[in-house]
DNA sequence: GCGACAG
DNA sequence: ATCTTGTCGC
């Protein structure tokens, strides 16, 4: 698998690159049963242009926390909607081959084959790592959906060009849903239901939450060695 | 040309 | 993502 690329690309070629990607995309159930859940997240300190990239590790189904680990590393690529992966998944690599033990399936911040070329950062990590990975968003970044239902636990299928991409699926009553799609190695029935049995009493899943809240307190201690003065 | 647009 | 104050509902 395509593991040490380069990541030297115009957003041309950083197109191209996901068009020849996505094909090597394998969309089967998650595995039935495994030991290491992993979670990973990136902050970011605007002051400084750094990456914060952060990978936490939990037994599986217990949730217990293992490991965590941590990068900073300077932006290089700009956000671009539809190349998330060309500016965080680098950073992220490195921060998974930093895990004493790497998890057996991945849950990113993002889409996976929920995206116009069908290579969200999770499904371009996943194909990096080559590991099972699985997509959950915040906010949608392409497909369709109709009503979806207010009580926790309702979904109802993300599509896009006719085919199901992913769930949009409500993890708590009355709040705005979170968007699941398969990374790698996963489809979407599987993702939702991982995804499904990692939530406590928050929008975001338990694992995701947690790398999210290391990132931010990690790149809060960036922005403190850099402030604005004005 | 116009609107949409993960993090 | 980050920045940023008060404010509104479960």
């Amino acid at each position: 698998m395509p593991d040490e690329q380069n990541w030297d690309l115009s957003p041309r070629e950083a197109r191209a690159l996901q068009c020849e990607l996505a094909p090597r995309v394998l969309l089967q159930p998650l595995p039935r049963s495994f030991a290491i859940l992993g979670a990973s997240d990136i902050g970011y300190a605007r002051t400084s242009n750094q990456l914060v990239a952060v990978m936490v590790t939990f037994t599986w189904p217990e949730l217990q926390p293992l490991e965590t680990s941590q990068v900073i590393s300077s932006a290089l690529f700009p956000y671009i909607p539809g190349l998330l992966s060309f500016r965080e998944a680098p950073t992220l690599v490195v921060a998974f081959r930093k895990l004493k033990t790497p998890p057996h399936v991945l849950l990113c911040d993002g889409q996976g084959i929920a995206h116009p070329r069908r290579l969200g950062l999770a499904s371009h990590l996943g194909l990096c790592l080559g590991i099972p990975t699985v997509g959950c968003a915040k906010k949608r970044l392409c497909g369709e959906h109709g009503l979806l239902l207010s009580h926790r636990g309702a979904s109802t299928p993300l599509i896009l060009n006719g085919e199901v991409v992913g769930s949009v699926f409500r993890s708590r009553e009355g709040v705005k849903p979170i968007y699941i799609s398969p990374g790698h190695l996963a489809d979407v029935e599987s993702s939702q239901a991982l995804v499904a049995d990692c939530l406590g009493r928050f929008r975001i899943p338990e694992p995701l939450r947690r790398a999210h809240n290391l990132a931010t307190d990690l790149r809060r201690a960036l922005t403190a060695q850099h402030p604005v003065f004005q």
